[in-house]
DNA sequence: TGCATACATAAGTGATTGCTTATATAATAA
DNA sequence: TTATTATATAAGCAATCACTTATGTATGCA
C-alpha cells in the first residue's frame, strides 16, 4: 500500500459521523433512510458520507428494488486496521431497536 | 476513547506528508531541519505538520540547544494502530544515510 | 397512469486545510 | 555585541470540506 492510497483511506475514515456510520456497519447492513434517523442527519448528507466511504473502499453497496443496502468491505486492505479502531468506539447511543420502538424503522431488509 | 479524540488522532495522522514524517519517525528521532532535506519542504511547512502531530499527541518534542528533536509518542492510545499502519508503508526513498552522503545532514544529535 | 418513496446529484456557502512569504524568538558562534 | 542558525508563528490564499436547498432519477404501488 502506497502513501497516497493510505492518506485517501484514512481520510474517509477520519470524520466522527463517518466513523459513526463504520460502526453501525459493523454490527449490520442498513440503508441510508435508517442513518438518517439514527444520525438525525438529512438525507443528502448520509448520501454523500456514503459515497466518500465507497470511494475509500470502505463499504459496498446492494441495490434492492428502491433501497441501497449498505455493508462494510471486507476485503479492504485496512479492514483489520478499521475493525480495532471501531472495537475501541463505546456504542452510539441511538440503535437499530430503538427505531423500532418509535416506530421509524423502515421495512428495507 | 470517543469519537471525537479518534477523529482528530486520525485526522492527523490521514496525510500524506505527515505519514512519511511519522515513518521517519518510527526508525529515529529527528529534527526539523533534517524533515526539510528529507521531504524537500519549507521549514515552516513542517513545522507546521509537527505542531499538528504534536496536538494530536503521537509525537514528542525534546528541546536540546536551538534544536527540537521530534519522536514518536509510544504512549499514544492507538500507538500500536498508528505502528501497523506504518509497517505496511514502503520506505522512503530518501534516507539519513543519502543526507550524510550528500553531505547534507546537520549535527543535531 | 400518476404519485409516493428512496436515493443521487448539483450548486451554493461558510469553515478548515496546507501551503506560501514575512517576521519573531531563542540559542549559539564569531 | 552582532551575526547566524534552528525553529515558531502570523497573515494571506487557493483548494477542499461538510453541510444546505433544490432538483433529478428510478422503483413500487394505487
Amino acid at each position: 500500500m502506497d502513501y497516497k492510497q493510505m492518506e485517501q483511506s484514512l481520510k474517509a475514515a477520519s470524520d466522527e459521523t463517518r466513523m459513526l456510520i463504520l460502526k453501525y456497519l459493523s454490527k449490520e447492513a442498513l440503508c441510508i433512510c435508517e442513518f438518517t434517523e439514527l444520525l438525525d442527519m438529512s438525507q443528502p448528507a448520509i448520501s454523500q458520507h456514503m459515497r466518500k466511504l465507497k470511494q475509500a473502499g470502505w463499504i459496498c453497496e446492494e441495490k434492492r428494488g428502491r433501497w441501497t443496502i449498505w455493508s462494510l468491505n471486507e476485503k479492504h486492505e485496512l479492514f483489520e486496521v478499521l475493525s480495532s479502531l471501531l472495537a475501541m468506539l463505546p456504542e452510539p447511543e441511538r440503535t437499530v431497536e430503538s427505531l423500532i420502538a418509535e416506530g421509524k424503522k423502515v421495512n428495507c431488509n
